[in-house]
DNA sequence: TCAATATTTCTAGAACAATAGAAATATGAA
DNA sequence: TTCATATTTCTATTGTTCTAGAAATATTGA
């Protein structure tokens, strides 16, 4: 994850439809859906929903594989779970959220705190 | 932290002079830093920069208030750490961002699962 | 009060994104 | 083959966002 991959994923998720269609793909899990389960469950029409399905997989966020005469999409968790990691470290501070990699369980784990205010430093890091 | 603010948030943060200017804030932490500062490390003109910091505030992820003649902007931590969460757990699976509260320290915390292929699940949430 | 500074608002043009009808492509089934 | 189904690509239209010049506003200091 750079920030050009962050970027256009924020432009995907930043679309209303878009964001419904990669919150439905989250229920459907691993197996995925095809388009034309989404467009129905969504009501909107195949080629728009197709364009904004291609948007979210160009941004990363969602898979294609063709099943028969039916198009699966699956939301793509590895990249979604990368995409807020890259927000914890790279868009935040360690003070307010810090990610530590757990090597027993295998898990990142980020700590948010509780008070976000973080302390007053200096752009080149000195605590005042 | 609603799918509206998160939505605008995603939005705000898909330009890349808006994600500069937020991480730069994000450097700047609790002092902040005034608009003329900003404009001048990211070579950006002044009536420009306020079109995008206008963005970023009314999503909510900077906080804006006069000093003298200057305005000084700060992120929002607050605001950048419940976007994060509404991530984990309103467009995620809980078997691959589990989100939970730590009584003990207040903390937040966010566990990314290793793998992140979720178990395939039909949309009703029944395991296959 | 006047000038200087910091920032915003107004404006218009250029670039980009969203929508949906129509046509095209890919697959499977009769 | 031919037809039906699923989806995409093409196209045009409409709407939105970005940029930066020019003018306006707010604040301070002389």
């Amino acid at each position: 994850m750079n920030t050009e991959n962050a970027l256009s994923a924020f432009a995907a998720l930043s679309q209303e439809t878009r964001l419904q269609i990669f919150r439905l793909l989250v229920e459907y899990g691993g197996s995925g859906a095809p388009a034309g389960t989404l467009g129905e469950r969504l009501s909107v029409p195949a080629n728009t929903l197709s364009f904004h399905l291609s948007h979210l997989s160009r941004a990363g966020l969602v898979q294609a594989e063709r099943r028969g005469r039916s198009i699966i999409y699956r939301a793509d968790f590895t990249f979604f779970t990368a995409l807020i990691r890259f927000m914890a470290e790279n868009c935040c501070r360690s003070d307010v959220a810090q990610v530590r990699d757990d090597a027993q369980s295998g898990c990142a784990v980020i700590e948010l705190a509780a008070c976000c205010a973080p302390a007053t430093l200096t752009p080149q890091g000195d605590k005042i």
